[in-house]
DNA sequence: TACTATATACTTACACCGTAAGTAGATCAA
DNA sequence: TTGATCTACTTACGGTGTAAGTATATAGTA
């Protein structure tokens, strides 16, 4: 049952013309981009999914450049930003990027378009802006700031990518590796296999922790204080 | 003047037909993906640039993604593999990341495909086995160790997707600091102006290091075996 | 209320994409 | 030379983003 939100085949002599709005777009766009994937998202099916004709769609945004920096600000507008308290920055920092990370697997195109593009939208300043805030404000030169944020983000953008583009289910990690492990030459990559045979036997998980790395980045960095 | 690579147009009934090849194919596609982009790419355009018809690649290629899977395949083969030497495990990783980066500079296209799609291939399968067995041989446990290379390739692709993805000039941004500035809010967004500004001054480069976060990682793992 | 200007949705069309299916030509083996 | 197989070409299709023009709806004014 197809919902009519702009009702222009049934009874189009009584209804009145709801009008399209940028933000309808950009939710519509949104909720196609996480059901079917970004690749699938085209401006005949959102201006479908909303009742309307594609070219309709471009009295409201430019092209589907504009719509893509739109959804994204909405996604990143999801953040939880760091706090900017100097006694727990470490703390605070982690805690921001596990939000950033957790919602970037919700919407698992966005991860790309994160790193995909400059934007000057006020999420992503926001965004921006608590980090810097966040390390400054802990005691870090605006210099060595900038070196932090940046191995942050690589953390985070980096992980995410790799994880929404596993194509197989943490659970079938096990089944996997014994699945693949017969096209691996053991005498040509014998470590590979090693690992590959420890997640066989289930003697490792095979999953990939997101705090692994970040604390890694966080402790070097208190380190950086310190000295 | 366009080299006639096929020549079926020029003197049809003289000359004998080279045969097209998948090398021939994949070499030609890396050529265009790198002077183009990967969006660019088409199986026309490559096509083209061997005179042939696009229809004639698929005797070679099962489709696009086996063409992607070949380019990619192709450049990983450039990676210099870290050297399995358990004293000197540190020198070797960042070694091997700094060319796995490098390489993926020389091919803008490739740190995305290289985080968007697994494979067997020798050269993806000779890199992991690498980093597996340098890491592993310096001490880590397979469990540690597959974090440890996780973390690792975060960071590589994160920040070289960053990187590649950037669309100002390093040598620039200063300029572009300067022109961005008025745009942005200086009470909404107090230290990503201040840090701007830094940048706009000269004060700071703006310059992310690819080893900066590279050191804390691996620092950061250096300790997990002094532990 | 009628008219006009503007906004907005629809239609037609284009160039481009990947590739299925069929046709034509080249090569190889007997 | 003939027939089989391989390989390049052609035609076609469904899909994409969007330019340009047409039709309809809405808002403002007299």
């Amino acid at each position: 049952m197809t919902t009519a939100k702009h009702p222009q085949s049934n009874d189009k002599k009584k209804a009145k013309r709801i009008p399209l709005t940028k933000a309808g777009i950009l939710n519509a766009s949104l909720k196609l981009a996480d059901e079917q994937g970004l690749e699938q998202l085209s401006m005949r099916k959102v201006a479908q999914s909303l009742g309307v004709e594609a070219m309709s769609l471009y009295n409201h945004i430019k092209n589907k450049d504009d719509l893509l920096d739109g959804i994204l600000e909405l996604v990143v507008s999801e953040f939880e930003l760091p706090p900017i308290d100097q006694s727990s920055w470490k703390k605070s920092l982690r805690q921001a990027a596990i939000s950033a990370h957790q919602v970037l697997l919700k919407h698992p195109w966005a991860a790309h378009q994160m790193i995909s593009r400059v934007s000057v939208n006020p999420a992503r300043l926001a965004w921006s802006n608590a980090t810097i805030g966040c390390l400054h404000e802990a005691g870090f030169s605006y210099e060595i700031t900038d070196h932090a944020w940046n191995a942050i983000d690589n953390h985070i953008y980096g992980f995410t990518l790799q994880s929404v583009n596993m194509p197989i289910d943490p659970e079938e990690f096990s089944d996997a590796a014994k699945h693949y492990l017969p096209m691996i030459s053991e005498e040509q990559f014998p470590y590979l296999c090693a690992m590959a045979n420890k997640v066989a036997e289930g003697k490792h998980s095979g999953i990939n922790e997101f705090e692994f790395g970040l604390n890694l980045i966080l402790d070097g960095l208190e380190r950086l204080l310190e000295d």
